[in-house]
DNA sequence: CTCCAGGTAGATCGCGCGTT
DNA sequence: AACGCGCGATCTACCTGGAG
């Protein structure tokens, strides 16, 4: 399911943070609330401007792009104006706390707070926007890791040229069938990108055309996105180069990339996470203490049905953020077992795959 | 009316050339 | 060789017409 509505202006992946904190678990609340509150957060910091970053919300209209990406990535739901599973999972994380002082004014922000990432929420978003911008992001990283240098035309020329067809193309499979019809237009469209773009005579001209502004929409945001998740380097303006520890994972990215998504998701954890910090491997038994934490904490946010595959995930990332690592199935085999090992605490429905844990069992976490 | 994709004005970069 | 100037190329933020 790739991102089909981004704007030029959504360079920064640090704001989907402010919209996750933004959003809540109960309350509804439209786009436009978001992103005027959006707006009101982004400019605590006016003062301490910085320039030599692009994608800084200075608008309201600029804040509303950033929201309707979070609304891309899985972050809030369009339907339920509510906060979507990675909104939750992101709420209840500890880098939230932060995030959310800076909201209701308990801390003032730094010049940096709303662009520099963790670890762990690099690795967070990377999921998240590998997942939704699913195969276009993926491709985009491995051609990056074939150039290892590249300017930002080129790059720009080649996504949306060769990458993007292909990438729609492969997303028409998972579409409804009402996108599909979009999307096989827009694929005859990106097919004959090229040819269009050398028909006109000069760079002047070119730069003028609509096509090229689609370019700009589509393509430069991605790239910025990369550079926020430490994949790639910024390399003076419009130059990029691949991170090298990245490059060096260049064979294991291209497999994982490439796997299907439930696949992937879980290879990522195996292949290609652990490689990216300096983690320990989680026990079983801190595993089991961080889903139940994880629970009561979806509950008290007043998350009403805790889904186990969104418990899963919360308890994957927390654990990154403790300087842990595990995965999903690890997760998932943990918690089968508690529920065999305490069946009249832990319980699962298995139509819905909504969990249940008893209150007690969180104090001391006396169940392990 | 609302809203956003596409358009555009102005800012900024950096190439290539002349000068020291 | 190194510097720096000027201008075309490129980039970005903001705006707006036309679609819904």
């Amino acid at each position: 399911m790739v991102i089909y509505e981004t704007h030029g202006d959504v360079c920064r992946v640090g704001y989907l943070r402010v919209v996750a904190c933004l959003a809540d678990d109960r309350i509804p609340k439209t786009f436009d609330y978001l992103a005027s509150q959006l707006y009101e957060v982004a400019r605590q910091r006016d003062k301490i401007k910085r320039y030599d970053v692009t994608g800084i919300i200075a608008s309201n209209v600029n804040a509303r792009n950033y929201v309707i990406l979070a609304a891309e990535t899985g972050i809030i739901d369009r339907h339920t104006q509510k906060r979507a599973a990675y909104g939750s999972i992101y709420a209840q994380l500890e880098s939230a706390k932060r995030i959310n002082d800076i909201i209701d004014g308990r801390v003032n922000a730094e010049a940096d707070d709303f662009i520099t990432l963790t670890q762990a929420e690099k690795i967070f978003f990377m999921h998240i926007l590998i997942e939704h911008d699913h195969p276009f992001l993926g491709e985009i990283i491995l051609w990056a890791l074939k150039q290892r240098r590249f300017n930002r035309t080129t790059a720009m020329n080649y996504i949306m040229e060769d990458i993007y067809p292909e990438a729609l193309a492969k997303s028409l499979q998972t579409a409804s069938s009402k996108k599909r019809d979009i999307i096989r237009k827009e694929i005859d469209d990106a097919e004959r990108f090229k040819d269009r773009r050398l028909s006109y005579s000069s760079q002047a001209e070119w730069i003028r055309t609509r096509q090229y502004a689609k370019y700009r929409h589509v393509a430069p945001p991605r790239l910025e996105w990369l550079v926020d998740l430490s994949i790639l380097n910024r390399e003076g303006r419009g130059k990029f180069s691949v991170n090298p520890e990245i490059a060096r994972m260049g064979y294991e990215l291209e497999r994982v990339l490439r796997l299907p998504m439930k696949k992937m998701r879980e290879e990522l954890f195996t292949s290609i996470y652990p490689y990216l910090g300096n983690w320990s491997k989680a026990d079983q038994e801190e595993i089991a203490k961080t889903i139940v934490e994880g629970y009561h904490r979806f509950v008290y946010s007043g998350v009403k049905q805790v889904k186990l595959e969104v418990l899963e995930m919360y308890a994957c990332f927390r654990l990154l953020e403790r300087g842990m690592i595990t995965t999903p199935n690890t997760v998932h085999q943990v918690f089968n077992s508690l529920t065999i090992k305490y069946p009249d605490k832990v319980f699962i429905t298995p139509t819905t795959g909504e969990v249940e844990i008893a209150e007690d069992s969180a104090r001391g976490y006396t169940i392990i």
